[in-house]
RNA sequence: GGGCGCUUAGCUCAGUUGGUUAGAGCGCAGCCUUCACACGGCUGAGGUCGGAGGUUCGAGUCCUCUAGCGCCCACCA
C-alpha cells in the first residue's frame, strides 16, 4: 500500500533532526545568506524538475521571460516574488514544480541596445562577413552591418546581460529550476514559432494583406494595435475653405488638424442625417491648392458635433480614415512614405487628378521631400496665402496615437503585413476568458474589453532584422513580380530557417530574386508572435512531446496587468488555434510598483536605484517580504521602511530559532505525543490554526494574506509562548512537563520555519540547516498540515495560552509605568476574572510566576476583572535582581 | 462615452458570507543596558471607516445617489 507521494497524511511525523549546531551571533550570519544558500541549491539540485511526474503530480509556471535588453526594476523583483512564493508553497505541498526562466531578447528594444552599444546599423543589402568584430569604441557614425553580423552582435550582447539578469534572481533566492532556461530567439523557440506559423497557415488561420497599417517611421516597422498608447498633444485645428466644383453655392468648411494632409484628401462626409448638408450630399468640392474635385458623402460616423460637421478624409489620417475609405470604397491618394515624409508626386496623371495641375505641382513640390512636421508649418503659410484658411487656427490639445516605444506620432501607410484571423474568434475567446481562473477576478474584465472591443486581426509582421523570420519564400514569375499569394513552405523539419540565407527545397540559391526564382520573406515576426507560445517553447512542444505532455496546459501565468490585451489575450490566442485548450488554468496579476511618492515608475524620472542595491541594504529575505506584504493585482509604493521590517522578522527568526533550539539542549526530543501540559497543547492548537488558513490562502493565490498570518503568530510566540516556556523547557529532560516544553517548541519551531520558508527562503534554510542532516533542505520538506499539531492534551477553547499571555501583559504594562526593568520581583499578583478564565490560567500558573517574576499569584473569581500587580521594593542601588 | 478598482489612525495598508469596546506595521511618546535578539524588547497615545440617504434589531461590511483619485477600453476629424 503506498499512497502517492502528494496525498496529505492525517499525522505525520516531524522531519528527523540531528543536535543543534548553533552559532555565537546568529545575525551576523545574515549578510551572507544569500550567496552561500544560492550556491548550495545550485549544488544540490533543490529545484530540480522531476520529469518522471505526471501531469497530475506537476505544478507547471508560465514565467514571464523579462526583457534582457532593458533594466530589471523593482517592479521585477516584486512580481517574481509573488510567483516564487507561490512555486514553493506547491512544491512544499508535494507537487513537483515546472519553473522555468525565459529571457525574452528578440525584437526591437534588442536592436536599439544594439546600436547604441556597439554603434551599428543593419544594412540587409551588405554580405555577410564572418571576420568582423566591433569596433571598441562606438564610432560616432553608425557602422553599416548585415543582417547576419547584426543578429550575431545581438546574440552576443543579450548572452551578457542574461548573465546579470541570472544573478539578480539567484540572489534574490528565485526557486527556478536554471536547467530549463529559454530565450526567445534561441533555435528551441525559433523552430516552435517557425512551426506555429507554419501550422496556422497550413490551417488558414493566417493571411497576408497589403493594408493600411499604423507604421512609426522612425523604427520603420508595422506595430499592432495592442502596442498604441495614446499621449495629449498640443494641435490646433485648421478652417479651410472648400469650393464647390461647380462654382455655385457658397464654399464648404471644414477643420482640421492636419492640414499638410490635404493633398491625400479624398472626400469630405458628413452625418447622414445632418440636414445643414443634405444639399449638397454626391456633389463635389475641389481641395483648396491642389484643386482636386472630391466628393461630399455621408457616414454615421461623422460627427455633426465636431469642427463643422464635415470631416475631411485623407489616406490616412487616422483609423477614421480607414474606416470611411473602406466603407465608403474612397480611391487611394498616399502622400506620405515610410520615412514620415512627404513622398514626390506627379499631378495630373491618373489618381492625381486637378482641375488645375500646375499650381498643384507647384505647391506640392513645395512640400514633397519635407517631414510631416515641416510639411504642416509650409502648407498653412500656403493656405494663408491662397486665402483658403478661415480665421485663425484654434490650439486645442488632442489624443494622439503613439507606439509605446516611439517617439513620433504613428502615421499610417499601406503595406504588406500578416495578420492572425483573431476577429472570428472573439465568442471562443470570451468563453475562454471566463474559463480561467483570475486573480484577483476582476481583472476579467480588461481581457474582456479587449476582445469585445476587437476591430482588426492581429499583426504579426514587424520590417526588422532581429527576431524570428516568417519561414517562407515567393516565386518570382518569369516577368519578375513576386507572387505573394503562393508561399513557398519547408517542411517542418527543416525549421527553424532563415529565408533570406536558406533556399527553398527545389531552388538554387543562383536563383535568389531572380526571374523564374524565388525571394524570401523579407519579415520578422512580432515579438508577441513569439512570447504567445511561451508555453509551448517551455514545454518542449516540437523538441521534447514527452515533457508537453507532463506540463501543458499549464497551472498558472504570471504577469502584470498592462498586458493582458498582448501576452495574455495572445497566449490564449495560439493555445485555442493550435490545441484548443486553455494555455494554463490560472492567472496571477500582479500591479505595479510605484515611486515612494506613488507615481508609477519610468526610467526618465531617474528611478536610479537597482534592485541589487535593495537586495544588498537590506537582504534578499527582506525586500521579498516587502513584496510578499504587497496585495496581488494591488499597485504597491516601493517602501523601504517594510523592507526593515522584513529584515527584522528575518533577525527574529534567526535569533528566536537560536533561542529555542538552545533550550532543547543534546537530548533527543520527544514527539507530539510527549506535548501533556495545555498551555503548550493551546499554542500548537493555535499554529494549527495558522497553518490552516495560510494553506488556504497561498492555494488561492494569497500569499499576502498568508504571511500576514504566519508572521503575527510568530511574533505572539516569541513574545508570548517563548517567554511563558522558557523556564520550564531548562529543566531536567526526564520530567513530562519539560518533556512536553521541548516537545512541543520543537515542534511549533520546525511548523514555523517551514511556514515562513515559501517568504523567507534564505534565514528558513539556514536555521534548518543548524539542526538537520547535512543536505535536507527545508524547500523541500512537506508543507506542515494541521494534522501534524494534533496532540493528545488538546485543549479547546480554554484559551490558556491566550489568558496567560493577558496576564504577562498586564504584569508588563505594571513594570513599564512603575519604570521598572522587566526582571523586576513581583510580590502580589491578584487577578479577578471569571471562573473559566481562572482555570486556564491556573494550568499556567507556573509558567506564569516564572515569566513574571511573581512571589505570589492569587485567583479570585468575581466582576468586575481586575488584575492588580504589586512590585516587590526596589533593591538597593546597583543589586541585581536575580 | 463605457468599464474596473480605490477612498479606514500622521504614513502604508488589513478588515472573506453584516454581529460584542474598528486591527497591524511604520512613525510618534514613554520605559527597559533583559543572561535569544540594541540590525533589540516592553508599554502607550492616535480613527464619528470620503459624503448623503436607505435596508436591518444591528452597517466599515449590503443597496441607491454623490465627490475625489487611479487604471482599462472606445473610429472624436
Amino acid at each position: 500500500m503506498e499512497a502517492p507521494a502528494h496525498t496529505p497524511t492525517a499525522t505525520v511525523a516531524p522531519p528527523r533532526t540531528v543536535p543543534p549546531r548553533l552559532p555565537e551571533r546568529p545575525s551576523d550570519l545574515l549578510d551572507g545568506l544569500e550567496a552561500r544558500w544560492a550556491a548550495a541549491w545550485e549544488a544540490q539540485g533543490t529545484y530540480r524538475f522531476d520529469r518522471r511526474a505526471t501531469r497530475e503530480q506537476v505544478y507547471a509556471i508560465d514565467t514571464p521571460p523579462p526583457t534582457v535588453s532593458g533594466n530589471l526594476h523593482l517592479g521585477h523583483v516584486f512580481s517574481y516574488t509573488h510567483t516564487d512564493t507561490v512555486a514553493r508553497f506547491q512544491r512544499m505541498s508535494g507537487k513537483e514544480v515546472f519553473y522555468p526562466m525565459g529571457w525574452d531578447d528578440n525584437g526591437l528594444p534588442t536592436e536599439r541596445r544594439v546600436q547604441i552599444y556597439f554603434g551599428v546599423r543593419c544594412d540587409p543589402s551588405l554580405p555577410y562577413d564572418p571576420a568582423f568584430e566591433p569596433p571598441a569604441e562606438p564610432p560616432d557614425v553608425p557602422l553599416a552591418v548585415s543582417r547576419p553580423n547584426f543578429v550575431e552582435l545581438c546574440n552576443r550582447l543579450t548572452a551578457e546581460d542574461e548573465q546579470v539578469f541570472e544573478r539578480l534572481w539567484r540572489t534574490l533566492g528565485l526557486s527556478v529550476d536554471w536547467s530549463l532556461a529559454y530565450a526567445t530567439i534561441d533555435d528551441r523557440a525559433r523552430r516552435a514559432s517557425q512551426r506555429g506559423f507554419v501550422r496556422l497557415l497550413a490551417g488558414g488561420h493566417v493571411y497576408q494583406a497589403e493594408a493600411p497599417t499604423l507604421w512609426d517611421v522612425d523604427f520603420g516597422t508595422a506595430v499592432s494595435a495592442a502596442e498604441l498608447e495614446e499621449r495629449e498633444l498640443p494641435g490646433a485645428y485648421h478652417r479651410l475653405r472648400f469650393p464647390r466644383a461647380d462654382g455655385a453655392g457658397p464654399d464648404v468648411e471644414i477643420e482640421t488638424t492636419r492640414p499638410e494632409l490635404l493633398p491625400a484628401c479624398v472626400a469630405l462626409v458628413a452625418h447622414p442625417d445632418d440636414g445643414r448638408f443634405a444639399p449638397l450630399v454626391g456633389r463635389e468640392v475641389l481641395t483648396p491648392l491642389f484643386a482636386v474635385p472630391v466628393p461630399l458623402l455621408t457616414h454615421p460616423l461623422a460627427d455633426p458635433e465636431k469642427g463643422t460637421g464635415v470631416a475631411m478624409v485623407c489616406t490616412f489620417g487616422d483609423i477614421t480614415d480607414v474606416v470611411w475609405w473602406r466603407e465608403l470604397g474612397l480611391p487611394t491618394r498616399i502622400v506620405l512614405g515610410r520615412d514620415g515624409r512627404l513622398e514626390p508626386r506627379t499631378w495630373g496623371e491618373p489618381g492625381w487628378e486637378s482641375t488645375d495641375p500646375a499650381a498643384a505641382q507647384q505647391h506640392y513640390d513645395e512640400l514633397a521631400g519635407r517631414t510631416v512636421r515641416q510639411a504642416h508649418t509650409r502648407i498653412v503659410q500656403q493656405l494663408v496665402d491662397a486665402g483658403a484658411l478661415v480665421g485663425e487656427p484654434r490650439p486645442v490639445t488632442h489624443p494622439v496615437k503613439f507606439y509605446e516605444r516611439g517617439e513620433r506620432p504613428l502615421e499610417i501607410v499601406a503595406s504588406r503585413q500578416w495578420f492572425v484571423r483573431t476577429l472570428p474568434m472573439r465568442e471562443q475567446l470570451l468563453r475562454r476568458g471566463e474559463e480561467l481562473r483570475w486573480h484577483p477576478p476582476h481583472m476579467v474584465h480588461r481581457y474582456r474589453a479587449w476582445v469585445e472591443g476587437l476591430t482588426s486581426d492581429w499583426n504579426i509582421s514587424r520590417q526588422r532584422y532581429f527576431g524570428v523570420p516568417f519561414p517562407v519564400w515567393y516565386p518570382v514569375g518569369d516577368d519578375g513580380v513576386v507572387d505573394f499569394d503562393r508561399p513557398i513552405v519547408p517542411s517542418e523539419d527543416r525549421l527553424p530557417v532563415d529565408p533570406t540565407t536558406d533556399v527553398p527545397d527545389g531552388y538554387d540559391e543562383a536563383a535568389r530574386d531572380r526571374p523564374g526564382g524565388f525571394s524570401a520573406d523579407p519579415d520578422i515576426m512580432d515579438t508577441w508572435a513569439t512570447s504567445s507560445i511561451t508555453p509551448q517553447i517551455a514545454g518542449g512542444w516540437v523538441d521534447d512531446p514527452d515533457l508537453f505532455g507532463r506540463v501543458f496546459p499549464m497551472d498558472l501565468r504570471p504577469q502584470a496587468h498592462d498586458i493582458i490585451r498582448t501576452w495574455l489575450f495572445t497566449t490564449v490566442v495560439r493555445a485555442e488555434l493550435e490545441h484548443h485548450s486553455l494555455p494554463w488554468s490560472d492567472v496571477a496579476i500582479s500591479g505595479w510598483v510605484l515611486d515612494p511618492d506613488r507615481k508609477k515608475m519610468s526610467k526618465s524620472k531617474g528611478n536610479v536605484v537597482t534592485p541589487l542595491e535593495f537586495l544588498e541594504r537590506h537582504g534578499a529575505d527582506a525586500v521579498r517580504f516587502w513584496a510578499a506584504k504587497g496585495r496581488p493585482g494591488t499597485d504597491t509604493a516601493i517602501d523601504e521602511a517594510q523592507m526593515k521590517v522584513g529584515r527584522r522578522l528575518a533577525i527574529k527568526v534567526l535569533n528566536a530559532s537560536r533561542f529555542a533550539l538552545g533550550r532543547l539542549g543534546e537530548d533527543p526530543v520527544p514527539g507530539a505525543e510527549a506535548v501533556t501540559e495545555p498551555l503548550d497543547a493551546a499554542v500548537l492548537a493555535a499554529l494549527a490554526t495558522t497553518v490552516a488558513q495560510a494553506t488556504a490562502a497561498l492555494a488561492d493565490y494569497d500569499y499576502s494574506r498568508a504571511l500576514d498570518g504566519v508572521e503575527a503568530f510568530f511574533w505572539s510566540f516569541c513574545d508570548d509562548y517563548l517567554e511563558l516556556v522558557k523556564s520550564r523547557a531548562y529543566g531536567d529532560p526526564g520530567s513530562p512537563t519539560v518533556a512536553s516544553a521541548r516537545a512541543a517548541l520543537a515542534l511549533a519551531l520546525s511548523v514555523q520555519l517551514r511556514l515562513l520558508a515559501p517568504f523567507l527562503p534564505f534565514v528558513t534554510e539556514e536555521v534548518w540547516s543548524w539542526w538537520h542532516e547535512e543536505g535536507a533542505s527545508i524547500h523541500r520538506e512537506r508543507w506542515p498540515e494541521p494534522g501534524e499539531l494534533d496532540v493528545a492534551a488538546a485543549t479547546e477553547g480554554t484559551g490558556v495560552l491566550e489568558v496567560a499571555a493577558e496576564i504577562l501583559s498586564e504584569v508588563r504594562k505594571a513594570k513599564t509605568t512603575a519604570k521598572r526593568s522587566m526582571r523586576a520581583e513581583v510580590a502580589r499578583l491578584e487577578v479577578v476574572d471569571e471562573p473559566a478564565r481562572l482555570e486556564a490560567l491556573a494550568a499556567a500558573r507556573s509558567d506564569l510566576l516564572e515569566a513574571g517574576h511573581v512571589a505570589e499569584l492569587v485567583l479570585t473569581a468575581g466582576s468586575p476583572t481586575a488584575v492588580i500587580v504589586e512590585l516587590a521594593d526596589e533593591p538597593a542601588d546597583g543589586a541585581k535582581t536575580s
